[in-house]
DNA sequence: CCAATTTAATTTGCTTTTCGAATTTAAGTT
DNA sequence: AACTTAAATTCGAAAAGCAAATTAAATTGG
């Protein structure tokens, strides 16, 4: 048939579905899918039959009339399967276990060496960090049905490719097949800058939005953007590049190596760098610490220091400003863990920013920030790996 | 069926393909788009029986065996239906007339009063511009098919909105309905910074490539993105506005009122404005005359006049980067149809742009000059009531 | 407490759509 | 003229989904 089998296609469908709403009675799937009660029935019973979904007792609602038969809730069977999430960044792993549902299972965070390590070197700290992720939650590594893997760098996701990583001591690296033969298990890689994303997507906002794009800031800054409902990479899988985003021309130094970058005059090493050039500050301590100092100075008044933090923030909201003139998204989410991004996600920002992209008569995008925990990586990572699950498990059930 | 009436999908299916395509043989149709070759046939018959495509005698090559059954090509019927496309700019309105298969019929210009105009006026205008194109092709309006119409301004396609437009003394205007009652034809409403894109992708290089950006120079700096084989639209109807890309913190003056915008360092008032303000030049002549005074100026080694050209393509280069970087496109297309506007595509910008994408080992994307004629917006236009003329084609054929 | 009512879910029979395999067609080749 | 090759068509069967009818599980009212 035309779109592959299609008892297939609605299985996926439904599947997707009753993931997204969560516990949802079958007469409502009817209603949003446009596929017939009757085909729901039939095929949610193939849903159930293969366990990956489960019936449980709805609970009464006020707004809905309590007469007639009353509706039963579908959700996910948490138990179907076991889906990890790891991101790998320069001096740890960071990993999630989570239900074939999304619950929580587990998290584990294992150190490993700085620096560039071999493709099977790395793999084998994957492999023990898997280990030891399952053993806290009484689980084997061959029960997990899929890894998702965020890894820095350029990666070309659908062929598990690895352009260059700076975990990666080599470039052009099948890391995907390298790491499905060492842990023999499904591997799905993707470039970190989505995985958070597609973690919105699938257990934050992207429940109710198709069109957004979300900013991380760690060291660097970095983005992901959803369109249609899908996350949206580039054609050469160099994920988007908003940290190098040109915002002054012939401008600041980047650790690029070019100039002008957004990074470099919002990064943590920017602002320490042009804090201690100008200014009188002498700032030998390592970066966190220094850029602590940086605006606990900028806070308390030093003219110095509040001019970079002010500059920084006026590039950012700039920056910003473009994303939306080009994408006009619904919503922008600044996503970050550390309480030190806090000027840039300050209030004045955004208004700033609301200032410079272009009005029209419809509302400008809303903008929320998101403080998710250093989980974020990992679980978006997982979130990856679910698609496939859910995927090939649909794929796996057996007719009738 | 889920995906609505099916025969009709693959129906619409088969006619893009036959339309992207040009004339293919069945065969290739059934390999390139999965439908088994059964049911090749009996779509392209009930497609045959409609008249909406035709077969023609296939011409031997050399590389392909020239034994056998030969393949017999088919392709959209050309007098199928006829489609017009139109933009409205500030003094005038140029209209072509095609045939289903995108084969030129006719275009004329017409002059409309400067200023804005009322919605019933300017209707009434294209009204009159599109019966004296019917007219020079032998033809009535009501002959037509399908008109597709881009406006500059701010245009929900969907609903056939113009939220705001300068060729329109009102806001909120439900033109397309408006437009539609008063021609007696289905009319297809779009902003005209996506129409340029839409031609591309119907005739230009869309045919072999799914990711790219267009980006027009005339007066102002346009853009239209294709991702996926599709037109993106932002959610909020406003087109991708690159123009109002900010390159400069509190830079110059742009003429929607904000500054450091793309446009204000590279739009054609602005370079006769920095030039006139900063050389000796006085240039009290129109616009468009002194534009070419001031490049012959830079070419001629005027060095007042050459810094402001030189920095119009750097700053033209540090947006191309900017949106480089972000999408990462396969290609970018430059389309103008004004020499006027050389050095903004010369190698040196183009190269400028280059030295600041980052930097994979994949190879940057691709970048054509297109130089259309003045045509190229309401042929964009006609493309886009093009595939819903196809749509609605498909949708209107009988059963057998 | 039982009949009527209401609403969800399922079953039944049928239609639509597509496919695989066999067949036909239209050439070139020997 | 008989054979080969490859495209297109035909034909019977199977898959998938739907509408309508039916069944199920609850509340409400007398």
């Amino acid at each position: 048939m035309v779109f592959g089998h299609q008892k297939i296609e609605s299985r996926r469908l439904l599947l997707r579905e009753i993931a997204q709403r969560g516990p949802v009675p079958r007469i409502d799937l009817a209603e949003h899918t446009g596929i017939s009660r009757a085909t729901v029935t039939s095929v949610t019973a193939d849903l159930l039959r293969g366990r990956l979904i489960e019936e449980v007792p709805r609970e009464s609602r006020s707004d809905e009339s309590a007469r007639g038969r009353p509706r039963v809730d579908l959700k996910i069977a948490g138990d179907a399967h076991l889906i990890a999430g790891l991101k790998v960044s320069d001096r740890s792993i960071s990993l999630v276990l989570m239900r074939f549902d999304g619950t929580h299972v587990a998290d584990h965070e294992c150190p490993i060496p700085t620096g560039r390590l071999t493709p099977i070197d790395l793999a084998t700290h994957i492999r023990d960090g898997l280990r030891a992720l399952a053993e806290k939650a009484g689980h084997d590594l061959s029960d997990i049905s899929g890894v998702g893997v965020g890894l820095a760098g350029v990666v070309d996701a659908d062929h598990g490719l690895v352009y260059w990583s700076p975990s990666l001591d080599q470039r052009n690296v099948p890391f995907g097949e390298v790491l499905s033969d060492t842990l023999g298990v499904a591997v799905y890689l993707d470039n970190d800058a989505n995985l958070v994303a597609m973690a919105e997507l699938t257990f934050g906002l992207g429940k109710s939005h198709s069109d957004f794009i979300v900013i991380t800031i760690e060291s660097g800054v970095g983005m992901g953007m959803v369109l249609g409902g899908q996350l949206y990479r580039g054609t050469r899988g160099c994920g988007a590049e908003f940290g190098h985003t040109k915002v002054h021309l012939d401008g600041a130094l980047c650790r690029c190596g070019q100039r002008g970058c957004l990074e470099a005059y919002v990064a943590d090493y920017a602002l320490v760098r042009e804090a201690s050039s100008v200014g009188g500050m002498s700032l030998t301590t390592p970066t966190s610490q220094a850029v602590s100092t940086v605006l606990k100075a900028a806070k308390d008044g030093d003219p110095t220091a509040r001019t970079v933090v002010e500059r920084a923030g006026k590039m950012f909201a700039m920056g910003l400003a473009n994303l939306v003139n080009i994408f006009d998204p619904e919503l922008v989410i600044l996503a970050g863990e550390q309480m030190q991004f806090d000027h840039l996600y300050a209030d004045t920002v955004i208004e700033e920013m609301r200032k410079s992209i272009v009005e029209i008569d419809k509302p400008a995008p809303e903008v929320v920030v998101h403080k998710w925990g250093n989980l974020m990586w990992a679980q978006g990572a997982a979130a990856y790996a679910l698609e496939f699950v859910q995927d090939t498990a649909v794929g796996a059930l057996e007719d009738a």
